[in-house]
RNA sequence: GGAAGCAUAGCUCAGUUGGGAGAGCGUCUGCCUUACAAGCAGAGGGUCGGGGGUUCGAGCCCCUCUGCUUCCACCA
């Protein structure tokens, strides 16, 4: 062991160490009971970042843990060729060079993207093993490898047989900047400064007469094709059926009625433009207007724009108010707030539009999914996610699956390019195969790709070899526990337990840990745009990963958003220096001991100090709490539990108390605190392992009582007896006697190497017990213990400290003098009186007497006693000091 | 327009079956006590957002108000 806590100097080789003895894997043919996770594949195109930090730190404390409860367990990585942000980015870098990605070609171009894969897709893949994911690597899989390519289009024929698969011509949402369809889910909203305008559109017979109507997109006047009223609507109901003509072009377009239209609202006449938003394509549809499209896939007008042709949608926009304005038809402008949809990747605006799609049709495959959950087959931690998962999948439409891209899985469907028969096959098809229906045309592949979730939705089976029935889908599946943040439950939650149910018939989990977001120190989300982003990488290199991951779990609460706050990775910092040094005091006070030294705890039973009893007893109270929380997923409790226990309960109480017997002249005393000291730090080590996996490894290979080759594969749930009697006692009479000496001696300000002389003076029953405790409290307190046989020792020489178990005289001599005495006596007076009235008064209320439960009573009682004869003896010592004075 | 979450010490946050509020950091005091100054010991600091209710008893359950945050949603 380093002299220091140098986490650089051995996390890399620990994780090395791992590997080798292959202590990830997972075996299928093991009988143990199995536990899998898969893993949120991060994208090829990524960096880790927070929130994969914090989404794989969970995961591993949980895989870590159950394989040290002795579950096979399965953590199956991978990554996610993330079809529309990749593109994205290797189209950025193909422009960068001065490449034109129409010019390379599909085929050249999915090169390249093949290319990028090998070169970053495994950058983040040894970025998390940096973090110390202990996945088992071997079955890495990635959303376009063979298997996984397999099971998407064996998913696709199996929906699109069953009719869950069609084509159609839909409204969908279009990014005119990524230059494709877009789903539902893929459509952000952002609150924006808007307007609104109050356009005059004319009556054919009387151009003096108008209708008018309010719009918060002018650009699209030239594709109306109606103009809707609600048909009790008094102020227009003579005018249905009439003609308008339609600024800015020379068409006429006539007045409906649709109930759709609110008479409350704007105007109550409502401008239809069915190529240009969803609502208006349904009434368009209702009355079979006419949909003419104005702009051309990239947000430009087309050519049945006329004179605005060419132009982007938004300058169309403001030259076609100004031309209305001059046009007398501009009545006013209101600004106000409305919500606009733009693309998840590029944040561009997207464009309602008219498209020839595929659809995954939702109404069936959404109900068993729904009801997996409502009938706690899947449980969300915590529930409230529940909720807003039903609420999405009762709300669904049906999902547009794709995509005009290149990179991706390509729609296995081939098209007729005479009569439009349409062949959907797993198989490959040679392209130009003559068509089977009217043998004139060929079978063309569709040129889409699918979504990328829709890989995604079969990740956790597809990983496993489905749709090959392998004896890892027999192992393995269902899953247990999926982890992610509650900003994906609707791209991929949803869908894998819907395509679990559907292609396994069996949920692909039972339990879904919803974390939350990593925020910067403002609170703020962090983003590349904002530049408030902190690399995970240099807080690693900086505090190493053990650190980093504890702190991004300490004290969490599940769901919760936290801050990533300097001070707190400090803190963490510190802890993990203390787990270390704690490991050097241990190693140091076994050194001595014979290499054939018996470490097991029966061995040196009948020689336990009182101190060894009562770290056993806690550690006994801590081992079953954390197993307790680990199993509910409460990995922020369990941490702070951990915390606690090893800095306060075992370093600083036990560790001190240690000294008493190891330095004393009982050997086999002693060597019983060796044994207990040895076993308790051992066990801190194993329960911690989750949370610092690198640490705690690397401090396993130097203790002399490690009985595994790895601490993974240590007992994390060690037999461990319990001794009651001596652990109250130790907290009743050696904490209790020291932190009051502890207090004296802070009061009055006597440095920690005066080791004055106090006198112990007890009743008859408790002189065992305070000649036992002597020792102890004499050390932890810096003090000269000795036993006192009377209560009555002279007040000029010793004041005295009182508690219930004992009385402390402390010659006068070592403390200043007699004014700060009485104000500290007084001082304690005054809060035994306060308890003793609360006590009182309790015991006054007839309610609390009825109906409280017995041990809360007697607990109560005994509260009296004690403090009555507390304030008795304090107000006797008060009188002496008065007296004296 | 629906829904959810949060409001607890100066700061950041725990507090899961309702039984006298905790941690870390910061502040103040004293200490280099032979594992650790990235440390040890001690201290101060909170009518648990306001109001009402249920209960013998509420930070926790119910109602209401205020402030902040987030998600969902096709009102021109």
């Amino acid at each position: 062991m380093n002299k220091t806590y140098e986490p650089k100097t051995f996390e890399k080789d620990i994780y090395a160490f791992w590997q080798e003895n292959k202590l990830f894997n997972a075996y299928n043919k093991s009988d143990k009971p199995s536990f899998t996770m898969v893993m949120p594949p991060p994208n090829i195109t990524g960096q880790l970042h927070m929130g994969h930090a914090l989404n794989n730190t969970l995961q591993d404390i949980l895989a870590r843990y159950k394989r040290m409860m002795g579950h096979e367990t399965l953590w199956l990585p991978g990554t996610d060729h993330a079809s529309i942000a990749t593109e994205v980015k290797i189209t950025e870098e193909l422009t960068a060079n001065g490449i034109d990605k129409k010019q390379l070609g599909r085929e050249g171009f999915l090169v390249k993207a093949f290319e990028w894969n090998d070169k970053y897709g495994n950058r983040i893949v040894e970025q998390l093993q940096q973090l110390g994911s202990s996945c088992d690597w071997d079955r890495k899989a990635f959303t376009m490898d063979e298997n996984c390519s397999k099971a998407v289009l064996e998913a696709f024929e199996i929906l699109y047989n069953k009719g869950l698969i069609y084509r159609g011509e839909r409204m969908i949402s279009w990014c005119s900047e990524c230059l494709t369809a877009l789903s539902d889910a893929e459509v952000e909203h952002q609150e924006n400064d808007g307007s609104l305008w109050y356009i005059k559109y004319p009556l054919v017979e009387d151009a003096y007469k108008y209708i008018m109507v309010a719009t918060t997109r002018p650009e699209t006047i030239l594709g109306d094709t109606a103009v809707a009223v609600n048909p009790t609507d008094k102020r227009y109901k003579s005018l249905i059926g009439k003609m308008i003509a339609l600024p800015l072009t020379n068409r006429q377009i006539p007045i409906i009625a649709d109930d759709y239209v609110d008479a409350k609202f704007g105007t109550g006449a409502v401008k239809i433009t069915p190529s240009h938003d969803p609502n208006d394509f349904e009434i368009g549809s209702r009355h079979s207007l006419e949909r003419i499209e104005v702009m051309d896939n990239r947000g430009k007008m087309n050519e049945k724009a006329g004179d605005y042709s060419g132009l982007d949608r938004f300058i169309a926009r403001k030259k076609m108010v100004e031309d209305l304005n001059s046009l007398g038809l501009l009545e006013k402008i209101e600004t106000r707030n409305n919500n606009v949809g733009v693309c998840y990747r590029c944040k561009t605006i997207v464009e309602p539009r008219v498209s020839l799609q595929w659809f995954v049709k939702m109404t069936e495959l959404v109900k068993p999914a729904t009801e997996a959950v409502k009938k706690g087959d899947i449980k969300f931690s915590p529930k409230r996610f529940e909720k807003i998962y039903l609420h999405w999948l009762n709300n669904i439409k049906d999902w547009c699956i794709s995509r005009q891209l290149w990179w991706g899985h390509r729609i296995p469907a081939y098209i007729c390019d005479k009569c439009g028969f349409t062949v959907v096959s797993k198989e490959q098809i040679t392209e130009g195969a003559k068509c089977i229906k009217c043998s004139n045309g060929i079978l063309i592949q569709d040129p889409d790709v699918l979504d990328t979730w829709f890989s995604s939705a079969l990740w956790p089976f597809s990983t496993l070899g489905w749709p090959n029935k392998t004896a890892d889908l027999a192992k393995f599946y269902p899953g247990d526990v999926l982890v992610t943040g509650y900003d994906i439950i609707f791209f991929w939650v949803a869908r894998m337990v819907f395509s679990g149910l559907k292609f396994m018939k069996a949920k692909p989990f039972s339990t879904v840990l919803i974390h939350g977001l990593v925020r910067d120190e403002k609170g703020q989300k962090m983003s590349k745009s904002a530049g408030n982003g902190i690399d995970p990488l240099e807080i690693i290199d900086k505090y190493g990963a053990d650190a980093f991951r504890f702190s991004l779990t300490l004290g969490i609460a599940t769901g919760a958003d936290q801050r990533f706050l300097s001070e707190k990775i400090d803190s963490c910092r510190n802890f993990m220096n203390k787990i270390y040094n704690a490991g050097k005091f241990v190693l140091v006070a076994t050194e001595s001991l014979d290499k054939d030294f018996d470490f097991t705890l029966e061995a040196h039973s009948k020689h336990f100090s009182i101190a060894d009893k009562w770290i056993l007893t806690k550690l006994a109270e801590v081992q079953k709490q954390v197993s307790k929380a680990l199993d509910k997923f409460e990995t922020g409790q369990v941490a702070s539990l951990l915390y606690d226990f090893t800095w306060d309960t075992f370093c600083d109480w036990y560790i001190e108390s240690s000294k008493v017997t190891i330095n004393g002249t009982d050997i086999q005393k002693a060597n019983a605190t060796r044994a207990v000291l040895a076993f308790v730090y051992r066990q801190i080590l194993t329960l911690l392992h989750p949370f610092v996996p690198y640490i705690t490894e690397y401090i396993y290979q130097e203790i002399p009582n490690k009985t595994t080759n790895s601490i993974m594969t240590a007992n994390y749930n060690a037999k461990i007896k319990s001794y009651k009697k001596e652990t109250n006692n130790y907290e009743a009479v050696i904490i209790k006697l020291v932190n009051s000496l502890r207090q004296f001696r802070a009061n009055e300000k006597i440095p920690p190497n005066n080791h004055f002389e106090v006198l112990f003076y007890s009743h008859p029953n408790g002189e065992k017990l305070i000649k036992e405790a002597m020792p102890f409290i004499s050390k932890l307190a810096s003090v000269k213990g000795a036993f006192s046989t009377t209560s009555s020792l002279d007040s000029q020489k010793y004041i005295q400290i009182v508690d219930v178990f004992a009385t402390m005289f402390i010659p006068k001599s070592a403390i200043k003098n007699d004014a700060e005495e009485l104000e500290r006596l007084k001082k304690e007076f005054v809060y035994a009186q306060k308890e003793l009235i609360l006590a009182e008064n309790k015991l006054k209320n007839e309610g609390f007497v009825a109906k409280a439960p017995k041990a809360l009573l007697e607990l109560e009682q005994a509260k009296i006693e004690k403090y009555t004869a507390l304030r008795d003896k304090i107000l006797d010592a008060i009188g002496q000091l008065e007296v004296n004075k």
